[in-house]
RNA sequence: GCGGCGGUGAUGGAAUGGUAGACAUGGCGGCCUCAAAAGCCGCUGUCCCUCGGGGACGUGUGGGUUCGAAUCCCACCCGCCGUACCA
């Protein structure tokens, strides 16, 4: 008879199955139900349904699954529940490439996904599963919209806008890459265009101040704050005489105001063609601008451009000087920042300074340093405290920063300036020119102008249309029954907003919904959300560090500021995993040929051992190349412990592993072994050094075997607890061999406490140093007083060899540990 | 430029001021077998010596703090990520 063998072919669907029918991870939404437990909210970010899920989804659902089994089986009350964003783009060029409506597909990669879940055994809620293209959830996406229209933060405005040739749509700002489409990766152009925006400028500083109180990786918390991009400073007012206007500028130096000599405008500024009238290089002057509003941004913004730009043949007043200094305008500056319009100080900004040795302008120098000698050819750049003001009036001789404040307290009082504050970020432009998103709730009354769709009228479905390719307007365009409609106010003609919204709009709330995902009442209940947010954990890919991440704090500050939630962060911990990079440690791709599907990988090895596998890997936040021998070692340790269960269970009649009274040498040391893995498996869940935690469990099953003869009542306790503390990470294999030893099943367990006497045996190996170094290790009983370790120290046979007669200075005892022995 | 993160054996990594290299991969040797696969056991940082032992060196580089530094501090080098005519 061949020996039994580990397969996970058959004991995974095993308990797929009881868990499924049983439905086990549901939880219900009174707090009663908890028992008096803590609530905890594990989340991992919502996939896009495209095809088949890849190694990466694995490895998230991976992590935060082992993170939900850890917060059930420590006594919380636990919501885990999954969902798809099902709308956008691919599924949509998907759709005008086959024809195929981009529902179907997307239903079938739904399928695929669920499936997939369900084979990795991934504790899921399932009662709250939802999908962002369900009219019973974008309806909810668009009342948003309304609240949001509302009180004026969606709004319609035209601006300059990002436009995409290649999927003929706009663009946010964010999703522009390198002045490349973040989709398909074509160039992207400006257009003036009139868009849907919601208003997240208005919470810049809440988005930014909060980011203090939050547990996320400092780098997102960074790459967040680089995005919304504070700065102080000054706006300032140049006043051209000739025409009566006053230009205001923003600058974060006003103590270079001084240094002043010229003035530059951006292309796009509204006034550049008035004050260009009459000019005697008028034509020149438009045909600059009109070359710059259709250059690329990836051109327009190249970094070793040389500055160009055209005199606009007319002068402002610098405010500090009185003296008149000439316009220009040149496409260094961006009309999306400031007032599009700056003062050119060539002496202390670089970009000036350029522009002043094209254009041959006064470089004029007005903060210099205390010591030290000026930069040749560059602009002088520093601003401490070691700089003092010249050739600035009045203000000559101040330090530059008490001088920048007298500058702008001067400007102040003569009403010439403010001190101000500018930030990079832009307001959220949503709509977009496409057919697979969810439908804005607008309607345009000849009479009543912009109506709201009435709340009882939601949602406003999709409807089906033939054609999906985009032609500059919404493919929706095209439904004309479902387009023309009559007006909610006087039903008279209107026609509906055939643009559809952003999907990130779509997965700026989708955690809240979960929370109260089947009503079909409200959006939520606000007990209930309350009740479960903050996500107490949300784990995902670092690509979401700006735009989504930004956008659902943005959502729920807003919706907190309408009485609608009861917190302003939605998330309170959030993990970024590293990706899982291909066998050659690049990044996995179909054209390198170096793609891992998940699939294939779990039907050979088992979804446990894939699962262990990537959570083994490495630290779970860094990218980690796949390996197909690690994977087989991770297969080996699993095969092991189901081999120890499997010989222990069946020789236990009655079934049992309870930690045995008293135990002989080779028993203590698996019995330890065993409450040592409980401290380090635990501290590891706790610190998501999941890596460390699984090696902590082979540990103790290297332990287990290596005392074959130990008291099988200590090696059965051993390796249930093995099997245990291996559940939220292999959760099948740890089911089964636990009920194998012990008759239970090993979820409805608690979490096992290490007992702090096992922790320690009765002696440990002293470590002898002399002056910092190891010469010798002798047993020292545990506990055992100063003067004792000294003494052994002192004798130990390595020590006094190094000892050679000199001087002892000094000992340093470390109770149970070490004695450092220094000499002279 | 600015901001963030990192640099440890052949490889992935461990070590939260106290034994550097846990755990695993790979490699080498052995057991089992007619053989292979599987399985099991042992060794595996570098160099040196008088080799059943012992010593020196060793966490990017150079300094510093400390009885003791991979860990803390300073300077530098290298790499990765984000961002960028943002005034």
């Amino acid at each position: 008879m061949p020996p039994p063998r580990y397969e996970p072919g058959t004991i995974e669907p095993k308990w797929q199955e009881i868990w499924s029918r049983e439905r086990t991870w549901e939880v219900a939404n009174d707090p009663a139900d908890a028992h008096g437990a803590e609530k905890s909210y594990v989340l991992e970010m919502l996939p896009y349904p495209s095809g088949e899920p890849h190694i990466g989804h694995l490895k998230n659902y991976a992590l935060g699954d082992a993170i939900a089994h850890f917060h059930r089986r420590t006594g919380r009350h636990v919501l885990h529940p999954m969902g798809y964003d099902a709308f956008g783009l691919p599924a949509e060029n998907h759709a005008i490439k086959t024809g195929v409506h981009p529902r179907k597909s997307t239903d079938e990669s739904i399928a695929a996904f669920q499936q997939a879940f369900r084979s990795w055994g991934i504790s899921i809620d399932w009662s709250r599963e939802l999908a962002t293209h369900e009219p019973e959830y974008y309806r909810w996406t668009q009342w948003i919209f309304l609240k949001l229209f509302e009180r004026d933060l969606a709004y319609r405005k035209e601006a300059a806008v990002k436009w995409c040739p290649f999927d003929q749509t706009v663009l946010a700002n964010e999703q522009v890459i390198d002045g490349r489409c973040e989709r398909c990766g074509n160039e992207v152009e400006a257009r003036q265009l009139e868009q849907w925006f919601f208003r997240i400028t208005d919470y810049a500083d809440r988005l930014l101040d909060e980011l203090d109180h939050i547990e996320w990786p400092e780098h997102v918390k960074a790459m967040q704050r680089n995005w919304i991009g504070r700065s102080e400073g000054a706006e300032v007012v140049f006043r051209c005489e000739e025409l009566n206007i006053d230009y205001p500028v923003f600058t974060t130096r006003p103590d270079t105001l001084f240094g002043a000599t010229f003035f530059v405008m951006a292309p796009e500024h509204p006034d550049v063609f008035r004050l260009a009238q009459g000019r005697a290089n008028e034509d020149e002057i438009h045909h600059y601008v009109n070359r710059s509003l259709t250059e690329s941004l990836e051109e327009r913004g190249a970094q070793d451009k040389p500055k160009t730009g055209v005199a606009l043949g007319r002068t402002v007043t610098n405010p500090m000087t009185g003296e008149q200094i000439p316009m220009f305008v040149s496409d260094y500056v961006l009309m999306e920042y400031g007032t599009g319009a700056v003062m050119g100080v060539p002496a202390h900004d670089q970009r000036d300074y350029e522009f002043a040795q094209a254009f041959d302008l006064e470089i004029r120098q007005v903060v210099a340093p205390e010591e030290g000698e000026l930069p040749e050819g560059q602009a002088f750049l520093a601003h401490t405290e070691n700089e003092r003001l010249i050739n600035s009036g009045e203000f000559t001789g101040l330090p530059a920063n008490e001088g920048m404040q007298a500058i702008v307290d001067w400007l102040d009082r003569e009403g010439k300036g403010h001190a101000s504050v500018s930030f990079r970020l832009r307001d959220w432009l949503v709509s977009r020119q496409r057919y697979w998103g969810c439908p804005i709730p607008i309607i345009y009354c000849e009479d009543c102008g912009m109506v709201p769709v009435p709340e009882a009228d939601l949602p406003v479905r999709l409807p089906d249309v033939e054609d999906y390719q985009p032609k500059g307007k919404s493919p929706l365009a095209a439904a004309e029954d479902w387009v023309n409609v009559r007006c909610p106010n006087c039903r008279g003609r209107a026609r509906r907003e055939t643009d559809t919204m952003d999907t990130f709009v779509d997965s700026s709330w989708y955690f809240l919904r979960y929370c109260d995902a089947r009503d079909d009442e409200a959006a939520w209940d606000r007990k209930i959300v309350d009740y479960w947010m903050q996500v107490d954990q949300y784990i995902g890919g670092v690509e979401h560090a700006i735009l989504h991440l930004m956008y659902a704090r943005f959502f729920v500050k807003a919706l907190a500021d309408m009485g609608l939630l009861g917190f302003q962060e939605p998330f309170r911990a959030l993990f970024t995993q590293g990706m899982i990079l291909g066998p050659d440690g690049q990044k996995m791709s179909k054209s390198r040929g170096n793609v891992i599907s998940p699939t294939p990988i779990v039907e050979r090895y088992g979804a446990d051992a894939a699962r262990c596998y990537i959570l083994f890997i490495g630290p779970p936040d860094q990218d980690a190349a796949w390996s197909e021998s690690s994977l087989n070692g991770v297969h080996t340790f699993l095969s092991r412990l189901w081999r120890l269960g499997d010989e222990l269970g069946s020789s236990s009649d009655p079934p049992g592993a309870e930690q045995p009274e008293s135990a002989d040498a080779d028993a203590l040391a698996v019995i330890r072994k065993a409450h040592w893995a409980i401290e380090k498996v635990t501290d590891g869940l706790s610190r998501l050094t999941l890596n460390t935690a699984i090696s902590a469990v082979m540990e103790l099953r290297n332990e287990i075997s290596r005392h074959p003869d130990a008291d099988p009542a200590a090696r059965r306790f051993a390796t249930a607890t093995a099997a245990s503390l291996l559940f939220p990470f292999a959760p099948h294999i740890a089911s089964e061999v636990y009920e194998l030893l012990t008759g239970r099943r090993v979820w409805e367990e608690p979490w096992p406490d290490a007992d702090p006497a096992m922790l320690q045996a009765e002696t440990f190996e002293l470590v002898c140093q002399v002056n910092g170094k190891v010469r010798d290790r002798v047993t020292a009983p545990t506990g055992a007083p100063r003067e004792l370790l000294e003494q052994l120290a002192l004798e130990s046979r390595g020590v006094k060899a190094h000892l050679d007669g000199r001087e002892v200075v000094k000992v340093v005892v470390v109770p149970d540990k070490l004695v450092n022995v220094v000499i002279r």
